[in-house]
DNA sequence: AATTGTGAAATTGTTCACAGCA
DNA sequence: TGCTGTGAACAATTTCACAATT
């Protein structure tokens, strides 16, 4: 039998949130966790939280709640995150060097084994370990260190001209830090993290006095 | 009359965008702009770009769309980024200097105004033009410059110290870098920032080869 | 007694379709 | 004619409520 169900980009977010409460409870000594006790800590209800999960299969036991080990490891499982990915970092300025030295990148499995940049000052010499390759390098260093993913952390001007470069070097998922909308052809993943994007939000909230939920209007 | 609606966090999100693309859009030499052409760049229907603006008022001319310039200052204003707000900075970090020379922060009024940390060495020393402040200051530092919002950029171990220094000096909201769930009291809007989940999005759809819409299960 | 898993109901968000206006 | 503004229809998501299970 095959059911075919829609999984939303929500839920999927989700499950990111209970893998790092499921490695805190875990941390913290619980063996066993119930679906109130991931939605109490993350402002979920406990329907929403069985609802996300059974989309995956059922590996709670009734009247106990889910083992909060195997619960861990079969999320990181659906997220893909128990296993390493080589993470290609294009852009050796602030946000690059940031992205270097984010623990959680590396302790989720993905690897920056590659970084590039266009600068003739930066190229060729070493950060935090990893040789700066040049940009234009990318398709034979994507394919010597079978690169899957490419972070682009370089300045909105150079960075569909970077995405372009990523593309034709095969790859198929791209974060980008560059605030501006990049072309992509479809079979690739462009996921755009706009830091102004998020301080708007509060901007929005501030200036409206809202409680995140209600606008009055005239 | 006084109309109750609820405004989505994905109607903002998109008010974001419709900010930059009416920006562009102005450079671009574009008088007017109807809902089909916002809705077109964006992978959007106009119909729903008709439906987000029209929360707000209505500020378009049927049969010629809408004046660009007029409708992007009315979103600014709707965004509250039609004014400046004063901005603190906590830690002195990678991701905090990423962060003091982003640009598009301060295009938006975004304005680093004071950036603290715990570093004694780096107390008192200049950053792109600002004294860096001890973090035990905050209190007197939110005073005196009229800090507005709080970006915590420190290691997950010490955000929530940082993030009690804040709303205890007073601040509504708080743009939080460290991926660490914050506890705030109701009245303080916190926007949390986690760049790993944003990677584990892409490792999700990669591992389930997926189109980002649909998913098979047994 | 406690808690899962899941159809059904309620709610929220999106798209349609068209009247109304420039 | 072209395009907005919006109620109505539709679709997706969340919550409810309860049988099933330990």
């Amino acid at each position: 039998m095959t059911i075919r169900r829609r999984i939303s980009e929500s839920t999927i977010h989700r499950l990111s949130l209970y893998y790092r409460l499921l490695a805190a409870l875990e941390g913290e000594g619980y063996h066993t966790v119930s679906s109130k006790d991931l939605a109490h800590r993350e402002k979920l209800t406990p329907a929403q939280v069985r609802k996300d999960l059974s989309f995956f299969g059922s590996f709670g036991t009734r009247g106990l709640g889910y083992p909060t080990k195997e619960l861990k490891a079969r999320i990181a499982n659906i997220l893909g995150i128990d296993r390493q990915w080589n993470v290609g970092l294009v852009g050796a300025g602030n946000i690059g060097s940031a992205l270097v030295s984010y623990k959680e990148f590396q302790k989720q499995g993905f690897m920056i084994k590659a970084i590039f940049d266009n600068d003739q000052r930066k190229i060729g010499s070493n950060h935090k370990g990893i040789v700066i390759s040049d940009m234009n390098d990318m398709a034979a260093e994507v394919k010597k260190k079978k690169l899957e993913i490419i972070v682009i952390a370089v300045p909105a001007s150079v960075a569909q001209k970077v995405c372009d470069l990523a593309v034709t070097a095969g790859i198929k998922a791209i974060l980008n830090f560059a605030p501006v909308n990049l072309k992509v052809p479809k079979e690739v993943l462009l996921r755009t993290e706009n830091m102004a994007m998020e301080i708007e939000f509060l901007s929005f909230f501030l200036t409206n006095r809202l409680q995140l939920d209600n606008i009055e209007r005239t």
